[in-house]
DNA sequence: AAACAGTGCGCG
DNA sequence: AAAGCGCGCACTGTTT
C-alpha cells in the first residue's frame, strides 16, 4: 500500500522546498551576547558547585567514588544518598528525575539540581547553538521525513525545543536570537491548533462550541473542576497547570490515577493559589480534600482524597463534557483494529504496530501539523513571492512560524498570515469544519526574539 | 575511538 | 486489558 495520497504527496513536497528556503535564510545570532553569557554562566555554575564541595554529601561522594567521581551522574548521586548516606528512600521514587529528587527535600539534592539545570541550558542551548552559527547565522533543519505522525522536526540546532516555560531561563537563551539590521522578529502562533484539528475528526458538538464562543475557555473550567474553584477564583497558573496536566494529558490518554499524582505535586511545585492568593491545597482542604490518596486502581479511593476527586473530574470529562469525543476514540480504535492502518484527513496513512493512545493521536497531531506547513508553504511559496516581500521566515515551531521582518511590511505580513491560515486554508480544506485564529507577537527593531511581544 | 542504550529534559 | 502523544540533544556507562 502506498501510504499516502497524491495530495499528501504534493503537500509534503512543497512544504520541503518552502523549509528549504527557511533553512536557507537562517537566523540572526548576537555571538558577543552569546559569548559573553557562555563565560559568565561557566562561571556561574563553578561558584555553585564550589558552593557545594564542604558538604557531608559531597565528602561521601568523593569518597566513594574518588577520581572516578562525576558531578554530572545520577547513578553516582542514587548510590551515595541510598546506599552511603543511607538516606530513607520515600516508597514509589523509581527515578532520579526532578520530580522524584524534589520529594527528598534534601539542601544538597536542591542546589545539584539547581547546578544541574544551569548546566543544561548552557550546554544544550548556549554552547550548543554556538556551534552551529555560520556567518553570524543559524540554519537550523526541519525535516519532514523522520516522524512517525508525519509531523515535522528539527536539527542542528533543535529550533523546536528552546526554553520559554521557565523565564528566565527563556530569556537567557532567547536573548541570543536577533534580527537582521533594521529588522524585527515575529512569531505568528495558530491558537489551539491540535484542539481545533482533533476537533475535525471527532466533531464533538461541545467542543466546537468551545472553540468557536470567544467566551468560553475549556482549561479554564477544567481548572474550576480540578480544583473545586469559582470562575473568579481561577488564575493563570491554576489554569496553565490545568492545561498541561489534565486536559491535555487527557486528550493524549492518560487516566486519572498520573492525573491526580502529577497535579497534586504541581500545586506546590507552582506555587498554585486562588485569585485572592489562597494556597490550593489550603483551600482543597476547605472543600474536604485533605490528601492525594493511595493511588491504587484495584481499590476505591479514599473518601476526601484528591484521587477520587480526580477520578470524578475524568469521568465527567468523557462521559457527560465530551462524550461524541470519547465514542469517536473508541470506533477510531476499533477501525484501526480492523484494518491494520488508520489514514488521516491530510491524506496520509499510519500503519504497523499501534498501542491506543498512539492511534487516537496520530492523525490529530501530524494533521494540526499539516495545517501550520500549508500555511507556511502558501506563504512563502505565493502570497511574500508574489509581492517580492523583503521579510524572511525563518523558522517553525509545529504551530508557529518565526519571521525576520521589514518593519515596512509588517502590517501586509501580519495580514498575510491571517488570510492565509484563518481563510486561504479552509478552502483549501472543507474538512476544516473549525474557524482558525492566529497570535502575533513581534519584538522591537533590533531587539532579540526575546522581547516578543503580543500585538492586538 | 566509535557505537549503542538508558535516562533525563527542553519544546509543541 | 491498559494507562501521556511527538520530537532532538547531552551525558553517563557499557560494548564493540
Amino acid at each position: 500500500m502506498i501510504p499516502y495520497t497524491p495530495q499528501a504527496y504534493k503537500l509534503l513536497h512543497e512544504g520541503s522546498i518552502a523549509l528549504a528556503e527557511v533553512e536557507a535564510n537562517g537566523m540572526r545570532v548576537d555571538m558577543d551576547y552569546l559569548e559573553r553569557t557562555i563565560r559568565k554562566t561557566h562561571r556561574r555554575v563553578q561558584r555553585m558547585e564550589a558552593g557545594i564541595k564542604g558538604t557531608d554529601v559531597y565528602r561521601a561522594w568523593h569518597r566513594t567514588f574518588g577520581g572516578k567521581m562525576k558531578l554530572g551522574s545520577r547513578e553516582q548521586l542514587k548510590t551515595v544518598l541510598f546506599k552511603v548516606l543511607k538516606i530513607d528512600k520515600p516508597d514509589g521514587m523509581d527515578s532520579m528525575d526532578e520530580t522524584s529528587l524534589n520529594l527528598l527535600n534534601h539542601p544538597f539534592v536542591k542546589d545539584w539540581l539547581a547546578i544541574e539545570k544551569l548546566k543544561k541550558t548552557s550546554s544544550t542551548y548556549l554552547v550548543g547553538i554556538q556551534r552551529q552559527v555560520v556567518d553570524g547565522l543559524v540554519h537550523p533543519f526541519f525535516p519532514l521525513h523522520t516522524t512517525r505522525t508525519y509531523r515535522g522536526s528539527s536539527s542542528d540546532p533543535n529550533f523546536q525545543n528552546i526554553p520559554i516555560r521557565v523565564p528566565e531561563t527563556g530569556r537567557l537563551v532567547r536573548r541570543a536570537f536577533i534580527p537582521r539590521k533594521g529588522r524585527q522578529v515575529g512569531e505568528m502562533d495558530i491558537k489551539g491548533n491540535e484542539v481545533r484539528f482533533a476537533a475535525c475528526y471527532h466533531k464533538d458538538p461541545r467542543m466546537i462550541e468551545y472553540i468557536c464562543d470567544e467566551s468560553k475557555d475549556m482549561h479554564r473550567d477544567m481548572a474550576m473542576e480540578c480544583f473545586l474553584l469559582p470562575q473568579d477564583q481561577v488564575n493563570k497558573g491554576t489554569r496553565s497547570t490545568t492545561k498541561s496536566l489534565f486536559v491535555f494529558a487527557q486528550f493524549y490518554g492518560d487516566w486519572y490515577i498520573d492525573c491526580a499524582k502529577r497535579l497534586w505535586e504541581a500545586i506546590e511545585l507552582d506555587k498554585l493559589t486562588t485569585a485572592d492568593g489562597v494556597p490550593i491545597k489550603k483551600h482543597l482542604a476547605g472543600k474536604g480534600i485533605v490528601r492525594l490518596g493511595n493511588l491504587d486502581p484495584k481499590r476505591e479511593p479514599l473518601p476526601g482524597s484528591f484521587e477520587g476527586h480526580i477520578k470524578a473530574v475524568e469521568r465527567n470529562f468523557w462521559k457527560k463534557r465530551f462524550p461524541v469525543y470519547d465514542k469517536w476514540k473508541r470506533t477510531w480504535v476499533d477501525a484501526y483494529r480492523s484494518k491494520g492502518y488508520i489514514q488521516t484527513l491530510t491524506g496520509f496513512v499510519c500503519q504497523g504496530y499501534m498501542k491506543k493512545n498512539e492511534i487516537i493521536n496520530y492523525g490529530i497531531q501530524g494533521s494540526a501539523f499539516h495545517g501550520l506547513l500549508w500555511s507556511l508553504t502558501r506563504l512563502i511559496r505565493y502570497e511574500m513571492r508574489k509581492r517580492r516581500m523583503k521579510t524572511l521566515i525563518v523558522g517553525q515551531i509545529h504551530d508557529s512560524i518565526v519571521s525576520d521582518i521589514v518593519p515596512e511590511e509588517r502590517d501586509d505580513y501580519i495580514m498575510l498570515c491571517r488570510d492565509v491560515v484563518t481563510r486561504q486554508l479552509r478552502e483549501e480544506w472543507p474538512w476544516l469544519i473549525v474557524p482558525m485564529d492566529v497570535e502575533m507577537e513581534i519584538a522591537g527593531i533590533d531587539e532579540p526574539w526575546a522581547n516578543k511581544k503580543a500585538i492586538i
